[in-house]
This record gives C-alpha cells, structure tokens and sequence, in this order.
DNA sequence: GCTCTAACTGATACTGAGTATCATTCGAGC
DNA sequence: GCTCGAATGATACTCAGTATCAGTTAGAGC
C-alpha cells in the first residue's frame, strides 16, 4: 500500500511500516485541529469501534514523534498532548480556549538563547518554548 | 512557630499553616541543589524515616507552587521536577548531566514574545520557556 | 501471486504518579 | 489551656504509560 497523508508519508519515509491500525491513528489525528492527549484518541477509536488496541495508539504516537510528523507538548495543567506538525524546529502558540494552535518559527529567539549562554555559561542544546492564550477568533467572540 | 527559611516564610505569609511536616519537607528541599522530583522527596522522607506520608508531600508541593516559592518543570523525557525559586516571572536553564539550575529573567523574551502576538493575532496570556544543556563546570569536566 | 520473517498487533497485566477519602491530630489565635 | 478548622497519614483508588507475549501481517524477494 502507497502513504497518503503527509503523518504516512512520514512513517513510510523512516523505514516503518503502513499498517493498518497506524493508518487508522493517522487518520484521527490528521481529523483533529488542535492539541489532543492519547487519551481523546483512544476514547475516539473506541467509539468508532476501530479495534485497536491502547497500546497501540501510544505505540504509534511514539513512532510519530521520532519521526517528527507529531510533538508532545506539556500544558499548563501538567497533561500530555500531542500535535501534528512540520518536521522542522519551531514552537506553538496554544489556544486555551478551542484548543487550536499556530505554529511559530524562531521569532527571535536564538539571539535570545545566545545572550543566556553568553551570561549562564551554560552550552545549551535544546530548548522548548510554549505559548499559551487565545486566538483571534476566540477573542473577538468574548468580545461580542 | 516562627518561619526559619524562605520556604516557610512564603507558606506564612500566604496564610498557611507551618505545620512539622511542612517544614521537615521544606529543609528537604532546602538541602537541595539542582531540580528534584515528587518521589525523589518520598524516597528521602522514607530513608530518614521522617514519618511524612505520601499525599502529604504531594500536598505541600502543590502549597510552595501556588505560593511561587517552587515551580514545575517538564524534563524532556516528560518527567515533572521541580525546582526551589524566587517568586518572580523568571525561566531555567537545567544542566542534562548534574541536573544543577540557573534563573535567568526575561532576558529579551518579552520583545519576542510581542513579535509573536502580531504575526500570529493571538493574545498571549502564559508562557513558558525551558532550557536544557550543560553548565560550565560539566562543560570543562567533560573536557578533561 | 507465493513465501517468509521480522515488525507489528491486541489483550492483558503491571507499574508508578497523583488524587480522594476519612478518622485523627495539631497549630495558632483567643 | 481551649477550641476549631486546617492539616495529617493511611489507605484505597484512578489513570497514563509500559512490558510481555502469542498471534498476525506488511512487504521484500523470489
């Protein structure tokens, strides 16, 4: 069987294999417009009554995330989730209203990241930039 | 009781009772110097037999984070540490090898923070910047 | 198309973090 | 000292995530 979305294509790039059931949690993650825990997707497959297993699922969000095709982030109540993304480093503005969330280059912030390790003396390999508030869309309606 | 370190003195003036078990896990964390998680206490209170349960710790976690005297942070590996601080906006640098930590303030992130909220419309409320990598002393040990 | 095999699967059991409950204890204001 | 509500430890629980294992399947090589 040939990939089809892009989180396949990024399986079948990295030498994994296309079966079903990880077709099938490509699928709902590909439905999904926001962040979602492991949690909403097992809920979800078992509703749809795909029959896969919750192993499974937390199986292939793995893969996916080795891949890059999906990040874990941590919100601000201390849970897990997820999102599909670009393989590409980057961070993410989440909406805590809707959920929804922009993806967001490095805006700046390597000169940043630099004048710390400048006045830390730390070297810094890895760094992780969570934003959170409200989109567009959700303010205007707060407004109205 | 008067309140002896910073720790206490935090949960006092926040209205909270400085109870014996509080303080034994005040002096726990006091004793420490990079980041430490929930069971790293357990297991301490446990060898010194200090007679603290379980939820308690947990409880009094939960106490010196919402008074700001220790903040939670996400390991890369998607553990939750924690860390003793000032009780000011501020973010950390982590050493991945001794698991020491830095404060450094908002250190330009406004400004970035700023270019974000325009290119993207969000209004951004929270966020949280983690930096991870090596401090100068793992640095030159490394080295020789 | 068929075969073969390692990668993958679902079921199940397990671990470990964190929370809820509840009778008992204790700090601190009077 | 007394009083009372906040805090405690023990215990049981929930829930996310992992380990195991016998059975299944994708897909490479023929």
């Amino acid at each position: 069987m040939k990939p089809a979305t892009s989180l396949e294509i990024a399986m079948d790039r990295a030498g994994h294999r296309l079966t079903g059931a990880r077709r099938s949690v490509a699928a709902l993650i590909a439905g999904r417009d926001g962040h979602f825990t492991a949690a909403d997707l097992i809920d979800e497959a078992q509703q749809l009554r795909l029959g896969i297993g919750r192993a499974t699922i937390f199986r292939t969000l793995d893969v996916l995330t080795s891949v890059g095709a999906v990040e874990r982030l941590d919100l601000p109540s201390g849970e897990h989730a997820y999102i599909a993304c670009e393989p590409a480093h980057h961070h993410h503005v989440v909406c805590s209203v809707c959920g929804r969330s922009a993806d967001i280059d490095d805006a700046g912030l390597r000169e940043v990241v630099g004048d710390i390790e400048r006045r830390t003396g730390y070297r810094i390999d890895d760094h992780r930039l969570e934003l959170f508030g409200r989109c567009a869309l959700c303010q205007s309606r707060a407004a109205a």
